[in-house]
DNA sequence: CATGAATGAGTTTTCATTCAT
DNA sequence: TATGAATGAAAACTCATTCAT
């Protein structure tokens, strides 16, 4: 009768709830509900609701750090390096507007506070990311705005954000020429 | 002893404690208290929370618009009045961190997509900023690239509020001379 | 319609049915219910159960040291001022049955341990009492049996606590000659 | 792997949980998992929680009563037949701490506050100790003050009690002498 | 207007028990 | 017998809101 993974299940019901009403407005009850569980079987997979929502970020974020890595050629140009990133992760949040809103409403929470802040204590406050060693290459080439590297990755990251925002909120319909155009624009904002 | 508007004191201090913890952080009994008021006396000047919360947004957005509107010339070049509004907002983020963080708060939120949901069906997506103006005028001037007003908005206003969290969470500390420099590249993000 | 002062509703509904129940059998709203209470009303006047819990044992035992110093003189042989405050202890747990059981439930939990263990940790474990002062005392005059405070304290107190619990299951009717009795054979117990 | 005997590993597991952490600080699952076997299993040896309780009392006690018995010898005269039963007592509950530790915990609830009715009804609120015998005996002879049984069965029984407690928190070290000295002075509360 | 005690619905979490395997 | 995932009924606690003063 049940599906046979109820963690999945669980999983896909705390996704869907989190990124449409964020964290707040998703009781375990509700939860477990969508998921077509008891409430108490969340608990068999995960210890509490913050572990929950911690570990769907992990999943999230790996699964969209894979995306964004298939393909990437380091022995390319910083430009169409840069190019290829940016389109990808803009195409990524366009197939997958759940993971995009979960994302923003666990960066703009304590949870993400503490993540950026250990991240940042590091090396860098998206770690994980090809960006970083690129920006550094980019400005030693003199290809690159000699601007810190936290400037550069907001010119860079910032737009995409914004536009993934209007794009899910149905301001906008990105399709992959528009895209294009606009990783373009952001490559200008960076670029010497 | 007491302020004598309370009705300041209670706005001050929902302000502060929902920019610091966040909507479900500031129970309105916290609010009052560090307001020198009774929890009833809230309810004396705001219906519900709901209202205050929405009330609160609407002050702090126009402070901002003024702030930006100020010393705005329409008569100077496009180029001119952007650079001129850009530095104005992220000066006015680095001056007034709290307020930031609220409209961050209120944007990710139920509220905030109700908002833009709003303003996007009657006209633009962030009514009464002199943006929407601008870029079409820069479009039909062929000073500004020819891409959807959502995206040149994006393109603009993207790097700025990735760069005012980075700077308000320490990782960067945004003087003048960075300021500008970095309104400069986000203007070469929407330039032709 | 409310009695006029609700804390003493919560503490005496929680006297009872703590008493009666044991803490477990205790939720909050069962008190409340008694009370004549909402849920949330006991948290206006104690924080938490922990802390009702906490408080209400520190009120029960203020009273019964209360009623033990009522009259007690210092200047009486040893053996007087034991057999005067054994009577007293006596029978005021006859008479406030129910402050004993709730006293009996609170030292035998995690409270009581770690109350004995700080009180211990100072200087006698049922501090406050003026049984230390007097069997050092009666040791020092050979009056009592040179053995260990504990073991005196022991000896005297055991048969009471003991034989207050028979008495309130019903298994014995404790009337005043008896209660003197047994108190006058406590001392046997414990003089030399 | 596995002892033979799972039965007596749940029990073994109850009895060190329970004693240590009362019975509400022994979730079915953590006995189980402290046995090595599974929450289920212990449903195929003991129909409940409660029924689990009881029967290890039980275990217990009979363990006890016997060790009580051992060497007993009704022929000696009763001041020797009561030290010995007394000395064994105490000594059994110092060799078994843990026992002792769950009959505090089982005395000081429902259950026993049940157990001691059900037994009281019948004829005795310890049955099954040769303590009522021998006071009766006692009494005859005119060797023992003529109280009612439950005083005196307090006199005898309470120190120990108190003091045992003590012991296991650590107030007071019980050697043999000890042990002989007080119960030395129980006969003292007791005897005529 | 101002107060703040009181309310009670709603939230997370625990845990004895069941049952399909 | 043995398993252990699943259940769902509590339980403690929070907090927006009301209302008698």
């Amino acid at each position: 009768m049940a599906r046979p993974d109820k963690r999945s299940d669980i999983v896909g019901a705390a996704l869907q709830i989190i990124a449409e009403q964020g964290f707040h407005g998703a009781p375990m009850a509700m939860i477990a509900d969508k998921a077509g569980v008891a409430a108490g079987t969340i608990y068999c997979y995960f210890e509490s609701k913050d572990i929950l929502i911690k570990e769907l970020y992990r999943e999230i974020e790996g699964k969209m750090l894979e995306a964004l890595r298939e393909d990437y050629q380091t022995e390319r140009p910083i430009r169409e390096r840069f190019l290829h990133l940016g389109t990808r992760l803009l195409k990524y949040f366009v197939a997958h507007p759940l993971d995009f809103k979960y994302m923003e409403q666990f960066h703009n929470s304590p949870y993400g506070a503490a993540l950026r802040r250990g991240r940042f204590a590091k090396e860098s406050n998206v770690s994980h990311l090809p960006y970083p060693e690129l920006f550094e290459l980019g400005v030693a080439q003199q290809v690159i705005k000699d601007l810190p590297e936290v400037v550069l990755f907001a010119l860079a990251f910032g737009p995409m954000i914004t536009l993934t925002r209007d794009h899910i909120l149905g301001f906008i319909e990105l399709d992959d020429p528009l895209i294009e155009k606009t990783i373009a624009a952001c490559w200008d904002g960076i670029k010497r």
